[in-house]
DNA sequence: TCAAAAGTGTTGAGCGTACACCCATGC
DNA sequence: GCATGGGTGTACGCTCAACACTTTTGA
């Protein structure tokens, strides 16, 4: 007990909701709590800020630590800090929503918690303290900004084919897309950059792969284009 | 120093960004700080977070306490927590924005505050912390939320004339928009009750004043209809 | 040759945008 | 009667949505 102060303190944590696109099925990365409070139960991997460290690098550091995922597009959530939302005492939580392509991290490394795997968000475990709640901000949150700006390439490989983005599209809109009014609108934004490089290994005619052009997109937003699917 | 813990702890505190519209100028509530540091520069209103209250509750207190406005939109903005933000130690602020009819708290009454008062966002004075970043990000949030949520109505008393609701949107999105395409647009949505009052005291053909009817508002959106200006 | 997915255009409807004048009221 | 803002309709272009068949490839 060396850390002493006029007032009470809430303790600050980070927790990350981190999404993953398999075939046609959004999963979420969850840990398996090793200690008290819900032990064994299911929750977002995440942990308490160290004082020296921002908040971003906070969410990453734990990313890192209990799932192995390094490198992931992250963008902070909301705050939650109801006061009983934490059986130990007042802790505010600062959350944070992370996208990722799945196919790199199918093999969790090195990781510190018991447990750690993917879990579609149709088929959700029990899950500890709110952290039910703060998924579904994640999940709307994700539904609104997939549309409006250009997150959902954070899903893919680098190299995707159009119908693979198109499913995409589809699994996070929960609706169907019309294949052709879908290629026409995506391909007459100009972002993506046509590669001399199709699929390989599939049993019916290889489709062409696409790359996002990160840099075209960026000269466009600052003269006002706005992207929308 | 009664409060002892293992690890260091942040404090965390709620600042508020207020909005109120002005004629056709948008401005800010900010106070005058009474103490060290920053001691007499402005700053948004806000404080430290007590122990036994959730993180809406402390900004709406520490609103009324500081600028005496005890009704407002109040939404949580983001978090900043950036190491070295407060020369005090390390502070977590949870940030809010507010928007508040500006005819109601014209006259500040009950403060806290040494001083108070509304600034045109053209027109800040220099502001204590990291304060005129989280306004950058309040309105850029507010640009954005005002275009596809109905939250301009909350800058508006509850009774207003379709010309003052056209110029909230050219004050906030700093562009001109077309006036019978407007009116064909908001009053085509269904969602303005017409009053059978007009305004007062003009010198020229008094307006007719409409309310904006928040139960037909969440009917229509549980349907799956999108504001949008 | 069959199965599977890739790739490709047109049309009609609805929406956004541009644009100008008469009306009501208070002074 | 004049100044000030209130209130109103139409036409064009563009975007969105609906819709089906041919091509390529591997097995």
């Amino acid at each position: 007990m060396k850390y002493s102060y006029d007032y009470p303190r809430p303790a600050v944590t980070v927790d990350c909701v981190v999404f993953g696109l398999d075939e046609g099925d959004l999963k979420l990365m969850l840990i398996q709590r090793e200690l008290d409070p819900f032990k064994h139960q299911w929750a977002l991997p995440g942990g308490f800020v160290h004082i020296d460290e921002d908040l971003e690098e906070a969410a990453r550091r734990e990313l890192d630590e209990e799932t192995g995922i390094s490198k992931a597009y992250l963008e902070q959530l909301y705050t939650e800090g109801a006061v009983e939302r934490d059986p130990r005492g007042r802790v505010i939580t600062v959350a944070y929503y992370a996208l990722t392509n799945l196919e790199d991290h199918n093999i969790v490394a090195a990781t510190d918690a018991e447990n750690a795997g993917w879990f579609s968000i149709h088929d959700l475990p029990t899950l500890a303290f709110d952290h039910r709640k703060i998924i579904g901000v994640a999940l709307e949150r994700l539904r609104n900004k997939v549309r409006y700006t250009p997150v959902g390439f954070e899903l893919l490989p680098k190299k995707f084919t159009l119908s693979e983005l198109q499913a995409l599209y589809e699994t996070i809109l929960e609706r169907p897309l019309d294949k052709r009014n879908f290629r026409k609108k995506i391909l007459g934004m100009g972002l993506l950059i046509e590669t001399d490089e199709v699929e390989k290994d599939v049993a019916h005619r290889a489709a062409r792969l696409y790359r996002f052009n990160r840099k075209e997109y960026r000269q466009l937003s600052r003269q006002g284009f706005n992207f929308a699917i």
